[in-house]
DNA sequence: CTGAAAGCGCTTACAG
DNA sequence: CTGAAAGCGCTTACAG
């Protein structure tokens, strides 16, 4: 009655090759105990029923199930395709299988999303928070990604570091007036990618900063962000927070027909799949997505091999920063000569 | 020296308060064997020690991991979270898991994904498969999402009836010349959209399809489409086959100073994440995401219940079309008078 | 170099 | 209504 899988096990391998499941098990799993003419002649055989090793047996046996978990905040996230195909990645890479959850917004369904994941028996997991969430003890190792402002250890993209090279890129462009838009004045990535920009401004430059939430609790959502204005105002530079405003930004600026790059510059942060398309196409800053959940991976992964703390939370070894980079595409460019805009159109 | 979780089992539980393993394991799972009385007293302590079911031990007994696969083409289509997230919620509200794997482009990295899948011992998975692969079998039940043009049974939104949608739309709009702008003209995605907004036309209206692909083939990834010549040669209505492909023609016809939609529709699909937010906001066909995700694992459970054809490949049962939904926002707007522009400005 | 045996935690007939 | 026992497939000391 119990739905086994039909496919061959140790003890089949075994028998049919007169010898025991422990060197059928040792030859497999090449521990170097059994003779190589013997492996050779295990190995073959196994390949030939097309033997797949139960993960459930060798879970229970190990106490390791072989998975990791990880937790977004929300999916729909334009982030999310990079974060899951990096983690994806070297999770693989490293012999693991990935489990999704998705806490889809609020803090009770982050919370009873990790339960879910525990339940299912992760060696650990990653945990990309939830705005400002502290993570509350899970029974097994846990990798923190979100920027350094966060309570705890984390990995995380250098936002701030991010932020100035925003800075410098537009310095060099000669750009004197900067208009940052984010989305969420409580976001600890944009804030630290805020403070990078501001740090970075050299002197003569000046910034202010539009949150797009706070103009929309006030003007209703999807409403105009007034930039064609600031434009007249003297502003030459719009760095967006992420290229989702970036998008905003440039289809609002084009559509009351300014020129970017040449009347306005528009930059963002994360270089997401649509940077790249748009005409003219988005001068950003890219996360080394690749690094971050190597980094992640693998300080679960030695956590989860050492056996420290493998219960209540534990986080990645040190804050570390992975560099940002800078990508200069066509939306940005030189200032305009702010008074005398006529002139050295030939220099 | 395993390590094995420190938690507590059944045995514990059981030996804690004086009754058989059995009696805890029917009581917690609710078989109703067991007295009101003790099952009520079994539980509380079972909560309070903060017992945690071993998924291993469970799936050893059983034969079931209660976990769902998920391949994708590519983690980083612009889709993708739509799916995952639709599949993960149809997914945990049937008590399952979600294990991602992608295939990052090639065929024989898919074939790799399903078998690393098939190693972890998931129940069942959900295949959006590459561009025009046929799912060569895996040993359990798989659901295929794809359109009705691939080979086999599948689940998909109704693609043509989406163009048809869009056709009717840019009908009711005034439009007469429509160009329809597609990726690739292998995808059967974008072929079933083409045949359904031609199918849709009305008398009096006609279509042509661009190609970015081949375009791009001659002059270089990233060139201009041209669309303001296609304006010129009286083009109103831009029917992009996905919002990706809108999100390009928009910006370049507003790089060109084309106001949209006054002087030309733009609509996609997708529904993609910055539809909603770049201005004008994209006229655009969304899937039901929710209802395929749904359907698909709805089809594998079933399989996996009824434990038919638990080998080999296993589709879903018929072929679903599920309807798709059109979405109105300010990127379409009616025809401009073809011949007399400026009359009929105040009717 | 190879094998016999124990046991991971669970569920499920089967007795009582 | 409750319990004793078997067994899912694996790995790992321990003997030989």
């Amino acid at each position: 009655m119990a739905q086994l899988r039909p496919g061959p096990n140790l003890s089949r391998i075994a028998t049919s090759l007169g010898v025991s499941v422990a060197t059928v098990s040792n030859a497999l799993s090449g521990k170097g105990r059994v003779s190589e003419q013997l492996v050779g002649k295990i190995r073959e055989h196994a390949a030939e029923l097309g033997y797949v090793p139960s993960q459930a047996g060798r879970a229970l046996r190990t106490g390791r199930s072989g998975v990791l978990g990880l937790v977004l905040p929300d999916i729909a996230n334009p982030l999310f395709p990079k974060i899951a195909q990096a983690i994806e990645f070297a999770a693989a890479s490293a012999g693991y299988g990935v489990l999704i959850a998705d806490s889809r917004g609020d803090v009770s369904a982050q919370t009873e999303a990790i339960n879910r994941l525990v339940e299912r028996g992760v060696d650990g997991m990653v945990i990309v928070p939830r705005r400002a969430t502290r993570i509350s003890a899970a029974s097994c190792p846990v990798a923190v990604i979100d920027t350094a402002s966060t309570p705890g250890n984390t990995v995380a993209a250098d936002h701030w570091q991010g932020g100035q090279l925003i800075a410098a890129h537009l310095a060099d462009l000669g750009h004197k007036r900067i208009l940052i838009i984010g989305n969420n004045p409580e976001s600890n990535v944009q804030n630290d990618r805020v403070g990078g920009i501001r740090s970075g401004l050299c002197p003569g430059m000046s910034a202010e900063t539009l949150w797009i939430e706070k103009l929309e609790h006030q003007a209703g959502s999807g409403c105009p962000l007034g930039l064609a204005r600031k434009v007249e105002e003297g502003f030459s530079a719009f760095a967006a927070l992420s290229d989702l405003q970036a998008l905003r930004v440039l289809t609002e600026l084009q559509r009351d027909g300014i020129d970017v790059p040449a009347e306005a510059s528009v930059t963002g942060f994360d270089d997401l799949i649509w940077s790249a398309v748009v005409t003219p196409a988005l001068t950003t800053v890219k996360m080394d997505m690749d690094a971050i959940a190597e980094i992640a991976v693998s300080a679960l992964l030695n956590s989860i091999n050492t056996g420290r703390t493998r219960e209540g939370t534990l986080v990645t070894a040190e804050n570390d920063r992975v560099p940002m980079q800078l990508i200069i595409r066509q939306s940005s460019g030189p200032a305009k000569p702010v008074q005398e805009n006529l002139q050295m159109e030939n220099s």
